[in-house]
DNA sequence: GCTTTATAGGTTATAATATAACACATTGAA
DNA sequence: TTCAATGTGTTATATTATAACCTATAAAGC
């Protein structure tokens, strides 16, 4: 993981981040034949565009302001699409979505959430999948999706409640 | 963890596990001068009728055939009383609640949830929650909240599943 | 016991999130 | 160029959750 894929590192260059995941999401559906219409090309900017994970339904009036259709199935088809393609990961506990960094080899993250700024960084998981993996395993238990998702307060955020509350 | 309190244990005596859940639920909450009410008992005795996670709308049904309200608002107040006291988790990735088998001290599970039968599972989750507290150290991430939830196949849905697809 | 105060529950309305169903348009392939 | 598959527009509705306000009940102090 490249330290300009976290949402709380300082040295974050943000508009790479958003071209670096267009460019990759054209080539990855070009690559597997699938089609990343205006829409759904569209809908992942807005998602990139922070690393706050956003509602479905904060999406809507960006997509009025584009000239499309914007009632509710437009934008959950467009996510649908995306994340069948591996480019945003659902956060469960926030009914949000949020950009992928690593779409190139299907997974499912494992996310820290900042309470405070909302900033969501996508956790390289290895350990915590065999930690996962383990315990399943113990009970006999076949593992097929993971959702882990942790809540707190990132490095910035420690810093500004302790100053000011 | 006793083996009893496994939904997908083989020796499951799931009136033992009921009558376990409640009789701690009256106990802990007399402890720590809380109100198990009769509204927030019958909740709690709904969702310990099976180690499937039940949407609040489900619960509704049962309230008003015992005579009480039911409108949304009762059922969701006495899931956050039973929440709070750490009786009953949420699953995010279900919008679904379930009892929890060890309330007496409070934490947030990790859970394994069958896709076949729903049965659900809390592990014991020690190392998962010291590879999530690593990982998120690592990036100087304060930890306090965690939603671990694992989909899959528990034991005997993989035999099902294995005989008649 | 009575009064006061806090907590719990009843009730109505509505917010927020997500999907069903069907018609029409566009794309890509035969 | 026609067909079949896929994508989008549109309307309606399902599902999950909470706000707001009022009444009832419990517990705590006098």
């Amino acid at each position: 993981m490249t330290t300009d894929s976290l949402a709380f590192a300082a040295d974050h260059n943000h508009q790479h981040c958003i071209d670096q995941a267009l460019t990759l999401a054209r080539q990855i559906c070009r690559e597997r034949r699938q089609r990343l219409t205006p829409i759904r090309e569209l809908v992942l900017k807005l998602i990139w565009q922070s690393h706050q994970p956003l509602g479905a339904y904060e999406l809507l009036p960006a997509l009025a302001e584009a000239g499309f259709n914007s009632a509710p199935p437009t934008v959950y088809r467009a996510l649908e699409f995306l994340q069948q393609q591996g480019l945003v990961h659902r956060i469960a506990s926030l009914n949000a979505f949020v950009g992928c960094p690593h779409p190139e080899h299907p997974h499912q993250g494992s996310f820290l959430i900042c309470r405070r700024c909302r900033s969501t960084s996508e956790l390289d998981s290895a350990s915590i999948h065999a930690a996962l993996e383990q315990s399943a395993a113990a009970l006999g238990f076949l593992v097929e999706q993971e959702t882990v998702e942790v809540t707190g307060l990132c490095p910035n955020c420690q810093r500004q409640e302790h100053s000011h509350g």
